[in-house]
Formats: structure tokens, sequence, C-alpha cells
DNA sequence: CTTATTCAGGGGTAT
DNA sequence: ACCCCTGAATAAGTC
């Protein structure tokens, strides 16, 4: 219990720093500091305000300021509060951890259930080529409250002594321990003890997922920030990694050999942290994990799991076959030489011997990403063979057979297949339509159906954006900083700097209106069409709006009552907390209520089915167009999401039912289904 | 834009 | 202490 994180009484500076899960909020700048007006570009803007309302200036919705009644009761009595392995003191709601999240690639929590927001703000700017949203959060103000906190946690770097802007504002001084306690803390104590259980969950991956998510980017915006005092961490993801290693928020910390309890196959990554977090492969850079030959109560080691990842000359030609080379050989300094048979070589040979599970991650580039890799939990293979070759250098390298066991999940398979779609290699069957846009969006969307006969969904008129949207009041202080192409790090005139601490970069900006992935609309076995991505999505990653024409509240309730129109937006709709918190029933603000109907005009977010356990999660957004400004709903990814797997978001629930309306049966097969929605 | 190079880095295992 | 199929930023090579 000595690893408290931050225990000590509780002064508010730094409470107000903490910034949960809604950090992968889009994050939007607070109303106060809307840095994206500072970008004139050309395309609208989009503001954001987030569907858990406006929060007074300067405060975060975070306990003790915000926690719900019910859900302090609920955290207190399911929690058994002494022996919590990871004692997070201050309970949060776990809305708030759930939140829409944003724009970047942070997941974050997702539900939509939050109700408090704050409104935020979102820009949109046309060519910046990160669809993800960026997080910059510059909110509460990461500056303020840190520089002025003593510095408890030892932080490694040596800072410095703060570095002073010119107009004598802020100090950059951010210590990252400090910030990553915050952020711990902030999480609902519940969190911690569903990621605790030794055997992991569905929930206890996600969850640490989603916080290695939230940490990771906000260090890495500290980072950006202040990288000319050279302060923040230089590899947030190690850093991120590092602190929850630390403090124990992880999940199926013992190593283990087979499946792992709450990770899927085809569930994809996209750092090698993130595997370690979930018990997948626990070295941070090594390809071969293993039991040494004490832990496995054995003379000889055995391997647990690889990561292909294209550092030695696999052979990745089939699907199900991988020929994996042994480690070693290559030492910087001392120059190429033999692979030795010990360590990881030694464990595949004796896994081999034995004929045990070995699981694999197939590592791929990240077209979305280019930077990047994608990792793909692949499943678990058997080593068939193992054999020395000469590499290209002329020394000796282990080669390890492995074949992918039958009666798995598509995974990997799947990326091939994709690979094969786009290049042409091979056709996609059961195709009815190339692109249902009719060329409206950028990328085609096809329509596909290799379930059934059904021809096709009926008739409508594909629109892009909103019809007949009103323009709104200018979101509240549409005056954020005066840069001119993005806040600069060193520009302390900044009001964005100057009130937070940390420049905004400006790069709160979800950067195309329009589709970036490629969509397609498909039959599902039972719910009709369904919409689904050829590409991986990052959590947070901006998807689509919802499209359609706006309508009034009364018209709404007329077409949603006795017309059963299916294709309603309803922004009012309520979002249970299916989870922990089920009292915690708030309805989203936004500045304004709004209904949409796609029924006879509308884009591809009309396919979106509903589901109790969705991974996509909608935001109001403000674009602004010159002087006007309207709302928009847009999609974001609330984890990441693989390739060909059915998007999904919550309607919520119509309170009370209208005036015909009758709710439906929900057939979204998770464990967590209400049984319906409407 | 794709590939190569540089460089700081963390956990795990072995010593 | 050493090893290792990071990941980002930067540089250089391709078109």
């Amino acid at each position: 219990m000595d690893n408290h994180v931050g225990q000590d009484s509780f002064d508010k500076s730094r409470v107000l720093n903490v910034k949960p899960l809604r950090t992968l909020v889009p994050v939007f700048p607070s109303p106060s500091n809307p840095s994206s007006s500072s970008t004139p570009q050309g395309g609208a803007p989009f503001v954001c305000a987030s569907p858990a309302g406006p929060f007074p200036t300067g405060v975060a919705p975070f306990y003790p300021f915000f926690v719900s009644p019910e859900s302090q009761r609920l955290s207190e009595q399911n929690a058994p509060t002494p022996q919590r392995a990871t004692p997070i003191s201050t309970a949060v709601p776990i809305n708030s951890f759930k939140t829409p999240t944003s724009a970047t690639n942070g997941d974050v929590g997702s539900s939509r259930r939050t109700s408090r927001n704050r409104a935020a703000h979102i820009t949109e700017e046309e060519g910046y080529n990160n669809t993800e949203m960026n997080e910059l959060d510059v909110e509460d103000g990461i500056g303020n409250g840190s520089s002025k906190r003593k510095k408890r946690g030892r932080a490694k770097r040596a800072s410095a002594g703060p570095v002073t802007g010119v107009s004598g504002v802020v100090p950059v001084d951010v210590d990252l321990d400090v910030v990553a306690n915050d952020i711990l803390q902030s999480i609902n104590p519940m969190v911690f003890d569903v990621i605790n259980h030794p055997d992991g969950s569905r929930d206890s991956v996600l969850f640490t997922l989603m916080i290695y998510e939230v940490m990771r980017r906000k260090l890495g915006q500290i980072e950006e920030s202040t990288k000319e005092a050279h302060t923040g961490a230089k590899r947030p993801d190690l850093k991120a990694g590092t602190v929850m290693m630390t403090k124990g928020v992880r999940s199926n910390g013992k190593k283990r050999i087979g499946i792992v309890p709450g990770v899927e196959i085809g569930d994809i990554f996209f750092f090698r942290f993130e595997l370690c977090l979930v018990g997948l492969h626990a070295p941070s850079m090594a390809g071969i994990d293993y039991l040494g030959s004490k832990a496995s109560q054995e003379e000889e080691p055995l391997a647990v799991s690889i990561v292909s990842s294209g550092g030695y000359e696999d052979n990745t030609d089939d699907g199900d076959v991988l020929i994996y080379s042994g480690q070693g050989g290559v030492n910087r300094e001392k120059g190429a030489s033999d692979q030795k048979l010990e360590r990881g070589n030694l464990a595949l040979e004796k896994s081999m011997h034995r004929g045990n599970d070995v699981r694999v991650i197939r590592g791929l580039k990240d077209v979305m990403h280019p930077s990047g890799k994608v990792y793909v939990y692949d499943g678990i293979y058997k080593i068939q063979d193992s054999w020395v070759e000469k590499a290209k250098s002329g020394f000796n390298v282990f080669k390890y057979k492995l074949v992918r066991m039958p009666g798995q999940p598509e995974a990997y398979a799947t990326w091939k297949s994709i690979q094969q779609w786009t290049d042409k290699s091979a056709p996609r069957t059961g195709v009815i339509l190339p692109d249902l846009t009719s060329g409206a969006e950028k990328v085609p969307v096809c329509l596909v159906n290799d379930v059934d006969n059904e021809k096709g969904p009926a008739y409508f008129t594909y629109i892009p954006t909103l019809k007949n949207s009103k323009a709104i009041a200018p979101v509240e202080p549409a005056a954020g900083c005066s840069c001119v192409g993005g806040c600069q790090p060193g520009n302390y005139n900044c009001s964005c700097i100057q009130k937070n601490g940390v420049p905004p970069t400006c790069r709160n900006r979800v950067s195309q209106v329009g589709l970036k992935f490629r969509l397609e609309v498909f039959r599902t076995k039972n719910k009709g069409w369904g919409l689904r991505s050829w590409d991986a999505i990052r959590a947070g990653t901006f998807i689509c709006e919802y499209a359609g024409e706006v309508i009034d509240s009364a018209r709404a309730e007329m077409l949603g009552g006795e017309n059963e129109d299916e294709y309603i937006f309803d922004s009012t709709r309520i979002y249970q907390q299916l989870d922990v918190f089920p009292a915690d029933i708030e309805a989203p603000k936004i500045p304004s209520p709004l209904y949409v109907t796609a029924k006879n005009e509308g884009n591809v977010a009309r396919f979106m089915n509903h589901s109790c356990s969705p991974n996509v999660l909608w935001r109001p957004i403000v674009r602004e167009n010159k002087h006007e400004s309207d709302l928009h709903i847009a999609f974001f990814a609330i984890r990441h999401i693989p390739p060909m797997v059915e998007l999904t978001y919550d309607y919520g629930i119509n309170l009370p039912l209208k005036a015909g309306q009758r709710k439906k049966k929900c057939l979204c097969g998770s464990v967590k289904c209400r049984g319906y929605f409407c």
C-alpha cells in the first residue's frame, strides 16, 4: 500500500489538474480557450461541445466536486476498501472515465453517459492529416496547478527549474509523476477492483487499455508542450507503461501459457506496452516471451508468446503459418554473429518438443498512421519445426515454423484479405454496389451482402452532412488566443498558454469532415444492414458525422412515434449506465437539442446499429462557418476497432416514449445487453 | 512518400 | 549487467 497515489489530503490544485479519461475525450479545449479559432482555415472548423455539460471554468468534474451520491454510495459499498491493491483514494464516477472520447486516439471511455460535460471545442482543420482528434486538452490547465504543486513523487528527469515565460506567466514545469498520479487518482476505485482481479476479464483488459491511452496521451501532450524545456517524457508510451506497471494498473499480471482471459483473438494494439499491460506479451521490446526455468518449475524454459514485427527475416506468406527467426546475433557494436540456443531460442525449442501453445502477435505497418505499427493478436500457434539457416549476413539464425491452431476466429487472415481486395489480387465477394455514396464522399463506401439475398437497403438519398441545420448562437467565447496557424509553444502571449500553462498547439482539430476510413455497409446476420471498416480504427478517432435532415422536436416526436422512423438521431436520449453505476442516468447537455432524421437522406451513420457494449460514441460538435455555427453530431471510436468489426453505438433510451413508439428488442448480443432500446 | 539511421529507453532474465 | 522484432524524429533516397 505504499504506492498510494497521492494521498495526502488533497489539495485542490491537484484535483483540478486531474484529467480523467476525458482527456481522451476529444480534447476539446475548453470554451475559454478555443485555440482553434486561431486557425482561419478554409474548412469549417469544428467546435465541440462535449456532451458533458459546461463546467465552471477551472473546475474539473471530479470528486469531490461532482461525484454523484449514487456513485459514491456504490463505490463505498462495493469496494472492499481496506485492501484494495491499488489505492486510489478519490472516488470518481466511472462515467467520467467512460466518457466520450475524443478525438485523438484516445478512446476513452466511453460512455456518453456522462452527462457532465463541459463545453469544449473541437475545431476542424482541413488538411490536418491526423484524423484523430487531438488530444490536447487544454482544459483545466496542467501548468497552473502543477507548477504550483510541490514536487512529491520523484521525477527522474532533472527538472531544471521552472521555465518562465516572457510575460512571467506560467512556468512550464510539469512533474510527470504528479501528472500520472493525478490521472490514476481520477479513476473510479471500482475500476481497480476489476483490473486487479488475478484472472483478467474483458473489462479489466479494456479498462487497462483505456487508462494507458489516457496516460500516454496526456504525457505526450506535456512532452509536446514542453519540448523546448526538455522536460517532458521523450517516450510517452514508455513512461505511461512504466507508471502503470509500477502501480499495478494492469491485467493478467501473471504470465501464462495459452489464452489470456479478456484478450480476444483479433484484438489490435498500437504500442508494445499495450501487449505487456494486458498480459499478452511481457517484454517491452523483445520478440519472444518465455517462462524461465524458475517460473516454469521445470528445468527448461518454455515460450509463451512471440511478436513478429519485421525485425528479422520472417516469412509470413501463408496466413496460418509463420516462419519466425530466433533472437540474437545482431549486436550493434559487435556486429552480426551466430545466434545461440539460449533464452528465447531455447524456450521455443523446448516448447516445440512439448507441443505447447504459443501466442502469436503479428506486427504490421499501420496504413492510417504511417509512422507506427499495429499489432494483431492472431491466437494460438504451435511450433511444428525448427532449424538453423544462414541469414543474408552469413551467420546462423534459428528458424521456427509455427502453425496456427484450427478453429480460432479469423484475425490476421482478415487483414490479408483486405490487403488482397485493396490490391485487387482477390475480389471482394458479395458486392452489390461499389459506392453507395455515388461519389458524395471522397472515399467510396461499398454495399455488400454475403449473408442472404437482400439486394440492399430501402431507397434513400446519400448526403454527406446535415441539411437544414439551424445556426446557433456562437459558442461562448469564440475568442481564444490570437495565434494564427496554431499556438506556438514558446509564445507566452498566447492566451491559451497563459490560461493553461501548456500551449495547446492548436492541434485540436478533427481533420476532415469527410470520411477517412474505407467503410462498407454490409448485411448482418440478424440486424439488417450494418456498418464496418476495412481499416483499423484507433481509439478516439473521428469516424463520421450523423448526416440527415434536421427537424424540430415536434416532428421528431411524430416521426419517431407513429411513423416509426428508425433513422432519427435524438440528442436528448438518455444513456444508461450499464455497469457500475446503474443509477447514474443523465442526459447529455449540449447547446441545444438536436433531432435528425436520416430516413430519406443520410450518410453512412444511418447504418450504424445499436449495441449495449458499443465501440463507437457520439459527441456534439459545433461547426463554425464564418460567422455562423451549427451543431453536428460526430462519432468517435471508443476503443481500438479491428477491421471488419461492426461499428455500433449506444442509441440511448427515450423517456418517456413518444406516442406510438415501442421499445425494440436489442440484438447486440453483449453480455451487458439491456435487452432493448428505443 | 518510403526507407535508413539515430537515439533514448524499460522490463525481464541471468549473473 | 545485458539483451531485445521500440518508436519518434531525422535524414536520405524515390517517384
